[in-house]
DNA sequence: GTGAGTTATGAATCTTGAA
DNA sequence: CTTCAAGATTCATAACTCA
């Protein structure tokens, strides 16, 4: 791992856990390069909104009307967005992340342009909203999501991913690409003075978790260059990850440092991931046979029992016409491309037939001690 | 309405629920401007696979490897989608509408060059399916979703949108931008000779059913520039429209024609879209006065009780300070920007309360007749 | 305190026809 | 073209009021 040293010495410049105040091109273009783990960036939507709206009993709909919304032409805003992705890719360490979070107004253009770069899209995920705003004059399907792109630093780069993390978080099953998660609402909501919205775009911590828990360790750094509300830095705190602040307007990088000062960090136990499969140490098939787990000429068989190979001394395997690991000659035995061989064969004990991983987890059990 | 003659005249030159074999550029270059209501396209999604997929279990996933797939770069597939766009957009009438399906490899690139062209956007709406594909290598998010672009024309078009049928097909709510319809499987799905998927990409029924119902109108003109298995001219037969296939492939030509001639179209009454209140006829407030159902001078109520106003035997009301149309007095007394004054008033009988749009009914029930 | 009823609100590219 | 006016249109949730 050539990068490890660089990556060190960039992290002792990088201003952690504190909000930069200022434009995100050139506070990133002011962090060292490969210094960040995960980026996640709410950029603005450039929503064109002509003329005001109301509900049918006549309230009128608070809409998005910053003037950081605003831009001149398509061209501006794919310019503005080259601008920002191409120092947001500098900083990111080459096995580094990017989320983005879009509606159909910019996200294509976003989308594109993450391409264009160089950045991998690795999934495109929906944030399916439980309680939207309904489309008031029924012109249109209620514009119920958004969409989040995931992608990494290129596509040789290998991001970090907490497979097991995200299926425990689905309650066993494999995540999907579709999140329902409610609107930022209720106490969760920061208020200003006058009791209204702090931010029109706050985004709901549940979001962030979700994200921080199935893309990042603890100890990561994560870089947020739109951080409004400062929702990544909360909930990066509260995870144990370090993260990094961007934000032009003083009003927000105020209440966002307020915020975040409030949060408590989870233990460290509750901050690390599931662990995933990969993680755990590696166990060589050999060791089974070097620790009498299982002894040199014992038959392996598969599941249905048809097909068997002998365990030779040296932790490979024999069978009719081939010599290899168990990985090989099960894939040989089934004429397949691959095979996991922990999974395919089992062995016999007291007239139970057991699969070999059996005894690797009871070694991974002993080295935990 | 000035278009419809010269839509009438281009029909005449439209080949008809037929389709056309060839490159779909060329095709539609065929086409006359400004003669097609609606198009679905399922262009290609430029996959980009890198070598094989086993499941599991070893067996092999049948992925889409097909040459009308690949593109040598970002560059050409955008050339590619900008040529069968501006094609598609020359062929649209001016209310027309498209829609695209693809997925995170395509769609930003086709989303982006569709605003490029000055097509407007109306809504992104996600399929997400029922049963997809697991991630069998857990390296991402089970890839759980594909997502379509609604688009008009043009930010000037007013495309065609069966707002009450759409709702009545989500059991009175409105429909949301997230629909839930499982993969095309089983029988719906076209088998070659050897049993073998037909087509790699085949959309389900249901989708399109979804489309037509809610964008189109019976008798309306849908065009499909990658027609491939068939599917929008099975349904577009089916509810009643009319529909153009182009296809390069003379197999999914052939396989698709057959499919096509053994689809029955439902009943003219089963075609036809849950009625819309705006189609409903005209009836002015002043007509109910003529006919004696409000007397002039009768006092007219909000539901709560606490507006109220005088009826004049012109049609117009009278309250405190002003005098103009039920719906003018509405907003005048809420000092609301507008109100609906069929749902605002309401006047007695017998000790109940009703409001008078159960008078406008009553008119329109008799204009039936 | 409790429950029923009322009000407020959320990233929104949100009308149509006649004159 | 523009202007004017008719009139169609909302779901989930939280917070608040009041009996």
């Amino acid at each position: 791992m050539p990068r490890k040293p660089a990556a060190a010495t960039a992290a002792l410049d990088l201003p952690l856990d504190r909000i930069i105040e200022g434009d995100c091109i050139a506070a990133m273009a002011a962090l060292p390069e490969a210094s960040v783990d995960l980026i996640f960036a709410d950029p603005p939507y450039n929503l064109q909104l002509k003329g005001e709206l109301h509900r049918p009993d006549n309230s009128q709909v608070d809409a998005v009307d910053a003037a950081w919304d605003r831009f001149a032409s398509f061209e501006a805003y794919d310019a503005f967005t080259r601008a920002w992705a191409t120092e947001a890719r500098r900083v990111l360490k080459p096995d580094g992340a990017i989320w983005v979070i879009g509606a159909y107004h910019n996200v294509f253009r976003v989308g594109a342009t993450l391409q264009d770069l160089g950045f991998w899209i690795l999934n495109d995920v929906v944030w399916r909203k439980s309680n939207p705003m309904p489309n008031f004059r029924g012109k249109r399907f209620t514009n119920a999501h958004e969409t989040l792109i995931w992608a990494a630093r290129s596509d040789a780069g290998r991001p970090v991913f907490n497979y097991d993390a995200a299926k425990a978080l689905n309650e066993g099953l494999q995540m999907r690409s579709d999140w329902v998660i409610p609107l930022c609402t209720g106490a969760e909501r920061l208020k200003g003075a006058d009791g209204a919205k702090l931010h029109p775009t706050q985004k709901p911590e549940a979001l962030l978790h979700r994200v921080l828990v199935t893309t990042t360790k603890p100890g990561d750094v994560v870089l947020d260059p739109f951080f409004g509300a400062g929702t990544t830095g909360a909930v990066a705190k509260r995870l144990r990850r370090r993260w990094i602040g961007i934000e032009r307007e003083p009003a927000y990088v105020e209440a966002a440092r307020r915020r975040i000062e409030g949060v408590r960090a989870v233990s460290e136990e509750a901050a690390s991931a599931t662990p995933s499969k990969r993680a755990e140490p590696r166990v060589a098939f050999g060791q089974l046979v070097e620790r009498g787990l299982l002894r040199p000429g014992e038959v392996l068989r598969s599941a249905c029992g048809r097909k068997q190979a002998r365990v030779r001394a040296d932790g490979t395997l024999v069978c009719a016409d081939a010599t290899g690991s168990i990985h090989q000659i099960g894939a040989h035995l089934q004429r397949a491309p691959s095979c996991n061989g922990w999974t395919y064969w089992h062995f016999e004990r007291d007239g139970a037939v057991v699969p070999i991983d059996a005894l690797r987890s009871a070694i991974r059990a002993e080295m935990q001690v």
